[in-house]
DNA sequence: CTCACTGCAAAGGCTTTGCAGATTC
DNA sequence: GAATCTGCAAAGCCTTTGCAGTGAG
């Protein structure tokens, strides 16, 4: 149980266990994918009707801060988007109708990662989005003219 | 010159000639690496006093909708980027303290790319990002035991 | 002369912050 | 009992939108 293991994380830093942080790390963790604040809440909302959006945003910084999930920002989202444990979804956005396809699988270039090392850096995540034109706008002639 | 061959496939959309937006796109040539609203509207302020960040916002979204520039969102940053032409910049971003580093190069995974063809996409620019935590927040102990 | 563009001002949306009371340990 | 955490409300920022006047072609 993932859960678990996140809270036991959290009280060692000193940080308390409370029934608002647990719905919020369960949520995130069944959520597939990029999660914002809007979409934990709602998430939580039968569970815990009570809980409020600043308690969110405050324990997704929390989180965030300490590795546990880390914060992407979409080009296409109207909001922040976080993302728990390692699971990599890479995307495809048109810049044209905003839409985003999602890309299985991850190109982590191990030259890449020896160079955060090199920087003394100690990795825990990353992001990659590929930008473009969708079938639909080229159609409509918002594509690069060649 | 970069410069007039953008007002030109500006032009050729049927969008006109300002000495506005020419010092937008001249602020966004000249900058290197990603660039926000603010940050154009700083470099133009000299040679265009009066110019509006409005001004500065729809144009930038002109820009990117034509694929002249691509919008990235760098988690570290506190607004949204543009990045103009094919200059690629990779980020290390520190989760604790939010600082960034550049990094050289680019990783375009060829197995990417056909896959974004897949789709029918056509590409323009893409964003990567590696999170983790710099030596010094390490010392902090803000990593991520181990 | 027409259509696009700019500035101004106001509104919108997401996110953050201050504070008092409740909760964990 | 002490320190953290939550909710509420208000404020802050970035960004977008409406509108009238200006400017390019």
């Amino acid at each position: 149980m993932q859960l678990e293991k996140y809270m036991e994380k959290l009280k060692l830093k000193g940080y308390k266990k409370t029934p608002q942080r647990r719905a919020i790390i369960n949520a995130l963790l069944k959520s597939k994918g990029p999660t914002s604040a809007r979409d934990v809440l709602a998430a939580v909302q039968q569970e815990f009707p009570g809980l409020s959006l600043d308690t969110v945003y405050r324990n997704l910084h929390l989180l965030a801060q300490m590795g546990i999930l880390h914060q992407i920002d979409l080009r296409s989202a109207e909001s922040s988007k976080f993302e728990i444990g390692g699971g990599h979804h890479h995307h495809l956005v048109c810049i044209g109708c905003g839409r985003s396809v999602c890309l299985e699988g991850c190109l982590v270039d191990a030259s890449f990662l020896s160079r955060a090392e090199e920087h003394g850096f100690q990795l825990v995540g990353h992001a990659f989005e590929l930008y473009g034109y969708c079938a639909g706008c080229q159609k409509l002639g918002m594509g690069v003219s060649k």
